[in-house]
DNA sequence: GACTTTGGTTGCGTACTGAAATCAAAATGG
DNA sequence: CCATTTTGATTTCAGTACGCAACCAAAGTC
């Protein structure tokens, strides 16, 4: 216990460095509360352990000495995040503060058993991270199923079943040689519209992503809801319309199709259910699709009173023009209503949350308040990007 | 920040008192990790505040001089928890460590307006109180309605709309001469369940309370989610059943009711839906009802993943034996399934809840850690009473 | 070039901790 | 019945880390 206080201070510092970077000692020092002197001495450690850096001078019209900015050593470290799906997979490198280096779109091997896919993965990181693999501190998986609370155990992954296999995780883990955890793909959509997307500033947010299937993350004052069995978000399971049919056979694209298919409408695409201009019989369908996506929204209202909702996935591409109509509703039936919004990170917002997940495994391995990780504005960085 | 290390201290070892009390400076400072010379000198420190006494020696039969047993002096403070419904007001009075002292059972005086309401609740807990009324350290009320984050703004509260007055809450206060907080009915039945009750020992749990209407509460590793606007636990507001009607008017007692009277079929009370050898109109009811309910569990599941559901209100009553079969259903349709059970606490589990809400507060105010609250064990305590 | 202003560092007294020695109070056993 | 053992609590003491304040450093100002 009487190292504790040199760890308090040094956690204290580095987290404030964190929010408002780059900083001067002084404005740590205002920021934390903690004395000048300490902070000298808290950075002058940092310094020393190669977390942090006296960057360029704060340049000002002001007299006087003028003060040093310090920063994390941005590419001490580099994270991979993978949004493995099951048709695409994206990859982005991003360094220790979330400026993002490179991003792949791959066809993902669906053919390869566990081990071929594992090895796969392992390579496309080592591919995408270059001569920085050496950098590398570990790798984030998102996937299209269940993960367990420890990041390691799948279930409930039809779409991809190869990641089920109970060594898949190690597999990966052997053949990169680094630390890698998994996640559910939603929520690390979540994760990255939190951090750079259309959930910025909401600590409480939803995340529903539509396609192929339906699935949800749930973010509540800034962590990921997760449960053991990852049956949370599962909205789609919600019974919907005269018939009880699950909510998931509704509103997916697969969905979609079968509907029209028995409702004797011909369909295209998913996409034509959306068009202004459609025929009654169309507009019979959409009618009902609109019911069951408000099932969706209130039943992700009312379970966390999101600030904001973001719409995910090939299907909430055509609705960008109906969440004003679904808004008004919804306030209509509830008093109150989240915000709803289209992803601003599209594809890639699985990945973004999988880079976003793997820093701050390592902001935890560098001693930085876990509570702090909603603060943490890599936001505006990548943004400048 | 100089002072920090012997408040960390004095903190830690309060709290663990508070986990496995009563409890020696040995076990104490074997527990926190702390060493045994602080903790004699925090102990010290507790004792002068009159926040913690010797209390009688630790009779074991080994050798050796005999551990002094410390603990919180119970009768340092109490609190009066009161549950306004819209008919009863349920007023329970505990010490410092959740020892139920009193309980009341009153009628609402539902013609008083706000000022008349207050008064009465401010008179009611100081005749409980009787000469303790100088150690009440708070009120905390369960109101039928959403109350703010703030725990004084209250808003749509149709079966008690006295309470909505922007007054109301500060009336009580000044009549009561002592710090008033407010909380969700729903919200504070779920927390008493969490530590008396049903949801002994679970973090996550919801509780879904059916009577004259439908509420939840969700609490969350130990935390009851609160929203700005009250809408969090609405599942009523989900439409259900062939014709979109709001789960609220399907599974409550009125809507019950209504439905009957409705399809032609007379029910005396709510309860006879729930006869097991009901004719077969009953019976067709029942099924909707059934369906209705196994949304509510659904998106409660869903939202949340609780490891329990526990069930209260009047109706909840009579759907005790069904309980396995909602289980079972659940775990078929989303592969896990939370535990359902009934209330134990019954009527005063809202009453209860507002005791563990207000201890929570004088917690707080000796400087407990908040993140323990889930673990301290005032359970135990009130079991064995 | 002295002065002012601002940022960072160093010296010093204070406060608190943990390890170990010591004191306290019980049972044991010859 | 008293020395011994055992266990719990307290005190002593050395060490650590803090904040304050004095001091150094580096810039602009007059």
């Amino acid at each position: 216990m009487v190292n504790d206080m040199r760890r308090l201070n040094r956690t204290a510092v580095l987290t404030e460095l964190m929010r408002i970077r780059p900083a001067s000692r002084k404005q740590l020092a205002a920021a934390s509360g903690i004395s000048a002197a300490t902070v000298t001495r808290a950075v002058e450690q940092l310094i020393a352990e190669g977390v942090v850096v006296e960057a360029s001078e704060l340049v000002s019209e002001q007299r006087g000495r003028r003060a040093v900015l310090l920063d994390l050593v941005a590419d001490r470290a580099f994270v991979v995040g993978i949004d493995v799906g099951a048709s695409n997979t994206r990859i982005l490198l991003a360094d220790l503060v979330g400026t993002p280096i490179e991003r792949r779109e791959l066809a993902t091997p669906v053919e390869a058993d566990a081990a071929g896919l594992a090895a796969w993965l392992a390579s496309a990181a080592r591919d995408i991270a270059g001569d920085r693999w050496d950098h590398v501190a570990g790798l984030y998986l998102g996937l299209p199923g269940a993960v367990g609370r420890d990041g390691s155990t799948i279930s409930n992954a039809p779409n991809l079943p190869q990641v089920e296999e109970p060594g898949f995780h190690d597999l990966v883990r052997a053949h990169a040689d680094r630390p890698v955890r998994a996640d559910n793909d939603a929520n690390l959509a979540l994760l990255g519209e939190q951090h750079f997307g259309a959930a910025r500033n909401a600590p409480t947010a939803v995340m529903v992503t539509i396609g192929t299937g339906l699935g949800a993350g749930i973010a509540i004052d800034g962590r990921i809801l997760r449960g053991a069995h990852g049956v949370i978000g599962e909205f789609g399971q919600l019974p919907a319309g005269p018939l009880g049919t699950r909510l998931e056979l509704m509103v997916t694209g697969p969905g979609i199709l079968r509907l029209a298919a028995e409702a004797g409408v011909r369909l295209d695409s998913p996409a034509d259910l959306f068009a202004t201009d459609a025929a009654e019989p169309v507009r019979a369908l959409r009618a009902h699709f609109d019911q069951a996506m408000l099932i969706v929204l209130t039943a992700a209202t009312v379970s966390c009173e999101p600030e904001v909702i973001v719409l995910g996935g090939g299907i909430a591409k055509s609705l960008a023009r109906d969440l004003g109509r679904y808004e008004t509703v919804l306030e209509h039936h509830l008093g109150a209503a989240p915000r709803l919004t289209a992803s601003e990170l599209g594809d890639f917002a699985g990945a973004t949350g999988a880079i976003v997940a793997a820093l701050h495994e390592v902001y935890r391995g560098i001693g930085i308040d876990e509570r702090a990780f909603g603060d943490l504005p890599v936001a505006a960085e990548a943004e400048a990007r």
